[in-house]
DNA sequence: GGGGACATGTAAGTGGTTACATGATTGC
DNA sequence: GCAATCATGTAACCACTTACATGTCCCC
């Protein structure tokens, strides 16, 4: 999209956590960080490098087996900085939530139109299949009161994204009775 | 983002609808499409020449004043099919709603950091906004029940919307109130 | 007369995707 | 042995943004 370049932000949070590589970086884009926000690891290794010529992150070597080496990037007095005053930050800008199925209904205006059925059917299959998801995650990473507090960031995302598939779902539910 | 190019869906859209030029379709995005997509006027007049290259749409000279040309342009058999193709098709793809303010609240670990309060009160400042914003739209466009079955699609959208925006507000009131 | 809307483009830069590329390691 | 995973990169392409550019029309 061209947009605001979040990813660097991403990169230091999570290298703030503890030292990576860029492969347990892409992990973390496959698991908990995946679910609001993606990237491929080509993008990664990109941002690492420029980031490392930033001086924001530096790097040391470590050792998969005996011949694969691999590259651990922590975080400088100069990426905390930057870090901490991007969370320092505010920003008035929404986000467009890009939503194909959303920009379908919207060019079949009628509510007779013979493809509305079908395409909400498959849309309410996708969507509850995300809900399930979520809720599955939600039970695997805080699976008591207690360890919310561990990252209550995160339990506010993942309760947020349940909370919004659910909507999706109750009025894709509702369309569909009527 | 280089994504699933759906521009060119959403001009041949409009353009069914009836004849337009690129500053029409720069107006359309500016109004009601802009609710839900984003798109600057250079990227319109681009992806015009391509649909026009293609044979998806054609143009005839217009005039605005004495001296002004304008471009009209109306879509083909050609772009009717892929319109119709479009909007048969499914895709299992859902997006990922990339969204800078959840991103911080990632990175905030704990319940206690003091930067907590302020973000969420920004934040539950403009989603507010946005609600009302969303409410006013839906009460001018759909201002009684008739006309929603007029453009049923654009109505489920909105309707949709607010009920987004309404659970983003609830969501951070329960969290100011911890 | 001037400012905002009307109207249409080009050019440079960049974030991101897709594809290509390579090789070691681990567990079955 | 072989497949999946670990690990890191480059190159081509493309959608999109930002900035630059130009000129008319209409109303106050």
């Amino acid at each position: 999209m061209a947009q605001k370049n979040l990813l660097p932000m991403i990169l230091l949070g999570l290298i703030n956590i503890e030292k990576k590589t860029g492969y347990d970086l892409k992990k973390d884009f496959e698991t908990e960080i995946g679910e609001f926000w993606s990237v491929k690891h080509s993008q990664i290794y990109l941002e690492l490098k420029r980031l490392e010529g930033n001086g924001e992150i530096k790097s040391t070597t470590g050792f998969y087996g005996n011949k694969i080496e691999k590259t651990y990037y922590e975080i400088t007095k100069k990426g905390k900085e930057r870090l901490e005053s991007w969370l320092d930050s505010y920003s008035d800008i929404l986000n467009v939530n890009k939503d194909e199925f959303v920009l379908k209904l919207y060019f079949i205006k009628s509510r007779k139109d013979p493809r509305l059925q079908d395409l909400l059917q498959e849309q309410y299959r996708l969507r509850s299949k995300k809900l399930e998801h979520l809720k599955e995650r939600m039970k695997f990473v805080f699976p008591n009161k207690e360890s919310k507090n561990d990252n209550f960031g995160h339990y506010l995302i993942l309760d947020h994204a349940i909370r919004r598939e659910q909507e999706y779902v109750n009025w894709l539910e509702e369309i569909l009775e009527k």
